[in-house]
DNA sequence: CGCCTATATTGACAACCGTCGATACATCGT
DNA sequence: ACGATGTATCGACGGTTGTCAATATAGGCG
């Protein structure tokens, strides 16, 4: 596959797994949580915890701060912007009259297939 | 990964691919499209192309409809409204209180380990 | 200093994913 | 019927990903 350097892409995949999202959920919802909480609720070894809470780091989702021997993650609102905005710029099909745009092709059969 | 029975899951990696997003942005951007103009834009070849369009369709994000030899696509309002509807749960710390009635730990930084 | 706990890193493994060539299927025009 | 074109499926390959055990790192406490 090719590199992605998109970060649009980045931050969807980092979302686009049961673990990650659920950590994302329950940040959303609790706001700041311990790392050591997640391996309890995403039944998933303490390893893989602080995988996803490093790929979530990387794709500037989350960020951690250390008090003591605990970390705790919290969203970015930066990350959740830029989620938002993407969100907003996938729009269903608006009635956009004019397939007549699309490179001369007529949207129906009106035309003969060449 | 085991199973991703979660929708929102699988919404969220049909559309974390640097080709499928770019087909959904011009989906959004054009609202219909013949599936023989994606191989154009997106340097894949044409299997390539069926082949996220499979995804896209088994995730409920697009639609093709026949019109001859051709299938146009178009976005699926209903995965719009999920997608927006996910952006939205997410959302940023909100300035929540008290960490206070998190499990009973306390923040711990009463000693400020500074 | 040692010991304990929390978190990160490493290494290895199986499963999955994106890609393409070859091929099959579908539809239209001749 | 045939050939031409658009689309889907198959089979295979290489790269990526999620997972865990083992280990390493780091900070707090006595």
């Amino acid at each position: 596959m090719k590199r992605q350097t998109d970060p649009d892409v980045v931050l969807l995949q980092a979302a686009a797994d049961p673990t990650r999202l659920a950590i994302l959920r329950q940040l959303s919802a609790e706001g700041e949580i311990c790392a050591c909480d997640f391996t309890a609720c995403c039944e998933v070894s303490q390893p893989t915890v602080s995988h996803h809470l490093k790929v979530l780091r990387d794709a500037g989702w989350v960020a951690g701060e250390r008090r003591g021997t605990w970390i705790w993650y919290s969203l970015r609102p930066e990350a959740v912007g830029r989620f938002r905005r993407l969100a907003g710029e996938i729009e269903p099909t608006q009635s956009r009259p004019a397939g007549a745009l699309r490179s001369g092709r007529q949207p129906l059969d009106v035309i003969q297939p060449r």
